[in-house]
DNA sequence: ATACAAATCGAAAACGTTTTCGTAAAATCG
DNA sequence: CGATTTTACGAAAACGTTTTCGATTTGTAT
């Protein structure tokens, strides 16, 4: 019924709980047989060392704390399928929160996870997020921590990212080049550092190729869990103010899946029409019709660097080296599917 | 730099620590001045006590664990969702762990868990899980455990689960209804009972409305990543197989998207050529063209209801309550939409 | 004044480990 | 055989908290 102790297990075998501890971590100064004794009738007893007691010994919960700002999506749901295969290998669990885009729940979570001493914190910021304190907080502690997509660059410590303005600009390049004229962008929320990146590699796009940038061709979207309908209802402003546009970059594929679907609706051909380039590569902008172009963004791996990183800096702090920050920028691609290539699709 | 303790408070203030720790949890042999004064301190040196000791101490983790066959699934992530919000409501951290639907790796996380010394585990179990013995290990250390969705009748715990069966009844009743005479099944694995009942009540409509029941016309798919693939592959052979099948209910969502995506490809009309009804409703259903007809699952309801479950376990097993065990039902619906709409399509 | 109750506090044990340091026994060596 | 090293073990402290129980002080009633 109740677990089975050190304590019992030294009872058993009349010996003291000092050297059944040590037998089973396997320390030279116990013989060979006592440890083989220890170590059957642990298996036996099916002994688990409890962990609380060896965390307060120990000062290490081999626990790490991931916030994100929601699970149901596919780039967090991949990059935390990224951190638990690689913490799971080093014997790290994963506690999961989720900020749900808000400032003040993102700040309760971190409380919360350092009161329960995680080794390490892996963090995606909330579009909420307006000041930084709550993470200087962490560092504070000595807590490692690492950033991911959506970071804040003042905040001393490793980062994971995309160069998010440079496949913006691929993207809208991307556009240029089979020969849009008039290109618009729906663009996500004003604070984040992403959507303002992406924003501003499409402008770079535009102007670098002397395409004059047009204020009234950027439609804001909160990429909420109304993404969907956000770029239903921008595909029809934009049908409204602007009946010459001919190609679109949109911040992210839910929103671009949205307008997709209200173009169908209305009669209006992607991508002779419209082209459309949306961003992230959800699976799901493979099956719809027209397959969407967009950029691929590498959640899993990004999952897995982040860990990666996580772990050298724990490990550095255990040995008292030297920390050292690294910011990782992952590749991304340019994916190019039905919604932009106008020639095979004219030509056909 | 190091966190403060109870300790540090106590010698700041000169009391002792038993006073400092009844000060903070508002016993009433303490004094209002004192409790004051120690709430105040704390507040300031920004006290957080250590979830190491106090669990050590309690024996209750306020942790529980969640183990599922994959993350990046919408189903799942909907069900995660849904335990941490309400597991966050009363004070409880969670763990994830994914099994990849392999029973080894189950097991391993079991055990992995039961060292955590979790305060409960919810499960829903992998494709793989041939015995649930391990599971029988979780009920023997007095952990309280909740399945939900992948579920194993005969182990004796709560779970939480939808009528396959009846649901599947429905859909494929749903086709029937429509006019299809030759009606086939994409099935899921053979383990797992979900898609035995699936199978079942597509088998059970058939011969309650004089349908002659065809193996031929059943097909399996593993479900794994691989789906969109096999829905693709599987509508080849229906089609080389069985030129007359005019509906198909489909084990699940992504499945069903990959042969619809096939359909479209070989010029097949959906659905008035075959009609087709998936399950689990997807998002990305509602956004493909045709619209994919599924049963909805409701992943986020699950999830809360799975955690509601194990909390009240949770409380009885500490006020020593005799535990029961509860099996929740919850209601699916039928979502109708293009791809089974004969009628009104071919009206057009 | 005495007796007694109420209010307030603290000592100490316990939770189960890990690790330092000391010691006894066994083995080695001259 | 005595001296020294090696081998094997254990006592005890520590991690930070909770809680029991006893002690002390203060207030109240006789």
């Amino acid at each position: 019924m109740k677990p089975v102790t050190l304590k019992e297990i030294a009872e058993i075998l009349g010996i003291s709980i000092t050297t059944v501890s040590k037998a089973l971590k396997d320390y030279p100064d116990v013989s060979k047989k006592t440890k083989r004794l220890v170590k059957e009738t642990a298996a036996t007893l099916n002994y688990k060392p409890n962990a609380f007691a060896v965390n307060l010994r120990t000062r290490e919960s081999k626990t790490i704390g991931i916030i994100i700002p929601e699970v149901v999506h596919h780039f967090f749901s991949s990059v935390i399928k990224g951190i638990i295969a690689q913490a799971e290998k080093k014997g790290y669990l994963v506690i999961i929160l989720q900020s749900n885009e808000s400032f003040e729940l993102e700040k309760k979570q971190i409380d919360l996870l350092l009161s329960k001493r995680v080794d390490g914190i892996l963090m995606s910021l909330a579009n909420g997020t307006v000041n930084f304190n709550h993470l200087n907080e962490i560092i504070e502690t000595d807590t490692p921590l690492v950033l991911f997509d959506k970071i804040a660059k003042v905040v001393k410590c490793s980062k994971v990212i995309i160069d998010d303005r440079k496949a913006a600009y691929t993207a809208t390049k991307h556009l240029i080049d089979i020969g849009c004229k008039k290109i618009a962008h729906f663009r996500g929320p004003l604070l984040p550092q992403n959507s303002i990146d992406r924003f501003l590699g499409y402008k770079q796009a535009l102007t670098d190729h002397n395409r004059p940038y047009d204020p009234s061709l950027v439609y804001i979207c909160n990429c909420s869990d109304k993404s969907f309908d956000e770029g239903k209802e921008s595909a029809q402003k934009l049908l409204k103010d602007h009946n010459d546009v001919d190609g679109i970059f949109i911040n992210t594929d839910l929103v671009a899946i949205g307008a997709l679907t209200e173009f169908n609706k209305q009669g209006i051909k992607v991508p002779d029409d419209i082209a459309v380039v949306g961003f992230s590569n959800w699976f799901m902008s493979s099956v719809i019709s027209p397959t969407l172009s967009t950029i691929d963004q590498p959640g899993y791996d990004m999952g897995k660097t982040s860990f990666k990183l996580l772990y050298k800096e724990i490990k550095q702090r255990k040995k008292k080296e030297p920390v050292t920050f690294k910011t990782v920028e992952l590749p991304t691609e340019l994916v190019v599917r039905e919604s932009s290539t106008k020639s095979i699709t004219v030509e056909n």
